[in-house]
DNA sequence: GATGAATGAGTGTTCATTCAT
DNA sequence: TATGAATGAACACTCATTCAT
């Protein structure tokens, strides 16, 4: 009873160990919203439920609170690339189907768009801007291309560059997740992410011309 | 690290007419670099070479300069979205062809690339992403579906979605423009901009699937 | 140069309620002595005793201060006109002298002089004004005038105008307050204002009064 | 013909010699409504219909025009001062009637009202206020306290303070006169600046005279 | 651990002053 | 003589950071 009393009246010590995460949660969020510089760290604070000083008792500055928020947001997207790697018993056309589909879900729940984020403040963070490139980008692009790269080995598909087939495939995804983010009032979107994603994979699967020359 | 290399015994009435647009021009750089929060207008005032006093005798403020850059910027596209618009004497599939080579190299020369300022900043600059929205992107991406359907029409595409299409279609291009302007320290691109728009488009045309349905 | 000799050890938090009366009374001296414009913000931070931030914390701007500065050295002065207003168990002649020596008594201890910065900056804060003419002047004004009615009533003064009396009665003691703070280097004065104003009614008494010394 | 062409072109030109005092009475009114800090040079010389650098043909910088404008507008009431000194047939009573009438009538036109501005200001410029307070303020204060001195050596007055009684009949004609520039929007005045000079005077008069419809 | 009052360096903006024309 | 574009020092105001409690 008697420290029932105690979290009643400090409901802010509900769960110290979640502080941090609520911070960098909060940040993110404001971070995407407005930008780096144009986000106040009493903002922050404010929609954390804490104080500025409290802020300073997890992340020593600005930029490190900046650091751990990207980072955070990054970290579930890598278990999942290694994921998508692993499940090779599928044909190539099934398994670039699941990655896209995969993508996207992961796209569309909001954590996701780190995206526009590093590339408003890319030029501003270049180590972290490094670290992001190397460990998220490449390495799905990577996937990608040799999810692409099997599919031609396989007789799938017909020869192509897989690189740029990945950088081709990802941008409708991606783009459009940032544009959903960044534009939702001016711009809404009535389609699914993942409904763009599959049409897109249609099309590049089968193409749309009417082709006299592929009935020959 | 100065541009001013002419004139440099009449600094003061160097070319008065001038002036806006190098400032505009020296603005937009730094706006594009370091977004507007993290751009001062020392810097700007210092890459325009002149002082900050200066920059206040045309613009009336830091947000006022940001919003003639962007304008600016955008103004010669418009033009160009017009010009495509036109010339309907060609079959759709190379009017599409057309237009998309032509996007491809406006966003190259990157006078703007535009689309990344407003992606930042279009949280804090409401009125302009609105302009932004109506004025440049709806009218490029209904040109574009209007060219879909008119290929849908003339029996050159098979039936489907021309604004997902359109969507799609862009993606590519200007993801990638994005790209080249954001990390281009982190992650050059090797491909032409032109060269991948292509690329897309031959794929989006024809598919990559060896499909048995069409051998047949 | 310090006002702060106590508590010197402990700066941050050394009377946090006493901060903005100590604020507002430093600025009141500084808009006094040099104005609203010439009176800097650095200024009245370092007279207060803190830096130019804190006093942002407890004022919204420069103007706002001003405000505050002018309002509460008005308060103190209104409760007194009340008070004269109440007593009135006493001849006319009595009461004008109480008043007239009571706010002799209110200029000189000058918290104000309010008057001084009114005249320097109504120009420049029109509701401001308003405000202080309104609940000061007429009020101020308006009270004396009635006095001066009452004596009229009760036969000890002759019929008068007393409204243009009671400019007249203010005039002296209002503008040799002020001008002793203005000019008190240039032109000290060696007079009490008390004295002054004794002085003045007594020949204005003199004047107006139906004096039975004279009949005679 | 030929150099009437000239004429309208320049507009400017119509009186080289007037331009000086044109910006001066611009100046005055401004720093008048405004006060010195608050004037900006821009808004004088827009007002005096030339532009900032030709402000700076005539006067070396703003303290200077803010001395020159002062000391112009103080000039001409110097020479009244010392024209109401000469006249001394008439009785002490007609020559402080008309000395007051005089001043009530100086006063009233606008370009007096430099007392407002040097109470305003005297502290930023104390050179300039020793010089106003010997030149104007003390001379018209013996002035005035030689014709009291003279009608109490006449008979004419009953004995009495003439320095303290110069301060109290100059003071509502002087502090009205402020008045009515400063709060002329608020607490517009009915009635004319010379009307509550006499009625002061009146009073006063009854109050110091040695009258005979007293004694009888 | 948490607070929030206080700080002060930094930045947008103004404006008196200069000077090439 | 007059202009007005350009300057740069000065100032209001902000905000990341600190620290006594």
């Amino acid at each position: 009873m008697e420290t029932e009393v105690t979290d009643i009246n400090h409901p802010r010590q509900r769960r110290k160990e979640a502080r941090p995460s609520e911070i960098v949660e909060a940040a993110l969020i404001l971070f995407h919203q407005k930008g780096y510089s144009a986000t106040k760290l009493d903002d922050i604070a404010h929609a954390a439920g804490v104080t500025k000083g409290t802020v300073y008792l997890y992340f020593s500055n600005k930029e490190a609170l900046f650091k751990a928020a990207i980072s955070e947001a990054i970290h579930p997207n890598l278990d999942k690339i290694e994921e998508l790697a692993s499940n090779s018993t599928e044909s190539a056309t099934t398994r670039l189907r699941t990655a896209i589909t995969s993508w996207a879900t992961a796209l569309n729940e909001c954590k996701g768009s780190i995206s526009k984020l590093m590339i408003s403040e890319a030029g501003n963070f270049p180590e972290l801007t490094d670290f992001y490139i190397e460990t998220v980008v490449k390495r799905s692009r990577l996937l990608l291309a040799k999810l692409i790269q099997a599919g031609v080995d396989s007789g799938e598909f017909r020869p192509t560059d897989p690189d740029l087939l990945a950088r081709v495939l990802f941008s409708p995804i991606l783009l459009t997740s940032i544009w959903q983010h960044t534009y939702a009032r001016q711009d809404p979107i009535t389609y699914e992410l993942n409904q763009l994603a599959q049409f897109h994979l249609d099309i590049v699967l089968h193409g749309i011309a009417i082709a006299p020359e592929h009935t020959l």
